[in-house]
DNA sequence: AAATAAAGGAAATGTTATAACGTATTCTTT
DNA sequence: AAAGAATACGTTATAACATTTCCTTTATTT
């Protein structure tokens, strides 16, 4: 039985508690894509899902595993590869770049930082919002003449977890 | 004929300049790898020469093929890998992920943020220190009970040149 | 219904990185 | 200087990630 911990937990929207169920960012998803008129296909829309039910960053040709698991058929790399493009394009997948590897976005209704703690022992993300940080950015962007057009902060380490728990 | 710019320029170190002949960088390493100890060989040279040389973000098999132009002898990937992760290990390179290339650090000496502007213009990168990102990351890793081992931070966009030039 | 645009399927190829194994070099100790 | 240990390098093969190309199917518009 574990205890519950008093830690601060990862909540990228104060209000939400970190709790997302799949089915309903799926929803959100949905129902943001009609909004912009761009289609959420039957493809894309099972990328998104797998994405929610992996629990982890997923790589493309995990996706394409998933995929053929569930349809007997195969779907090649392009496939998926245009799904994730899609998604990413629409505010509702992030890369990670450090992991070649694939996340939802739990808040696609805002634009948010894209900023990762990656845990090397369970393989987990947690995505958290830092304005502070962007300000920062594009402070020092500014100072450089230089115009940002995407950011990535990766931080890589041991969540708070496996530390507790002694992994390696 | 250009004339000089007046922008604040890109400098990690305030006495610099920003400037930093290969040769003397090179130097450098060299000194560092005797002081710690390490090897640095003729190919762990040769790599960081190249680096140097090369003016931008290069990917392993860039210098895969620089080493065979220069050696008229082929030189296998893992050789090659080897060498970087040495480097990057004496902090003397860094790898930008969002490239999945490599490039020479100005201050081996320092222990330094990994902080990246990257024009997708021109393909270059500059290097830039601010302890307050550091500072801001290892205070949200303090929130969430993570021990960060590693920060990516990296910015896309164009530079200031690239903008002035209207590059697409 | 026909025209057009958007999306997806399939095969091949390109790009990045490592595994597994053996050889050579360098360093240390004697 | 010789032996042994540690480190570095070479070679082949393969794993992992991503794109190009061409064609077919599906949606949308007229």
């Amino acid at each position: 039985m574990t205890k519950p911990s008093t830690r601060p937990r990862p909540r990228t929207d104060p209000d939400c508690g970190g709790r997302h169920s799949p089915r309903e960012r799926v929803a959100l998803a949905i129902a943001i894509c009609e909004r912009r008129g761009v289609q959420m296909t039957e493809l894309r829309r099972r990328v998104l899902e797998l994405l929610w039910a992996s629990g982890g960053p997923t790589s493309a040709y995990q996706l394409i595993e998933a995929l053929k698991l569930r349809d007997s058929r195969p779907v090649g790399p392009p496939t998926v590869y245009r799904a994730l493009h899609f998604l990413m394009a629409q505010g509702l997948v992030s890369r990670i770049e450090s992991l070649n590897a694939y996340v939802p976005c739990a808040h696609p209704e805002r634009d948010h930082e894209c900023l990762f703690f990656i845990c090397s022992a369970c393989r987990t993300s947690v995505e958290l919002e830092d304005p502070r940080i962007g300000g920062l950015l594009a402070e020092d962007a500014a100072a450089l003449g230089f115009v940002a057009t995407r950011r990535m902060v990766e931080v890589e380490g041991m969540c708070a977890e496996c530390v507790e728990s002694g992994a390696a």
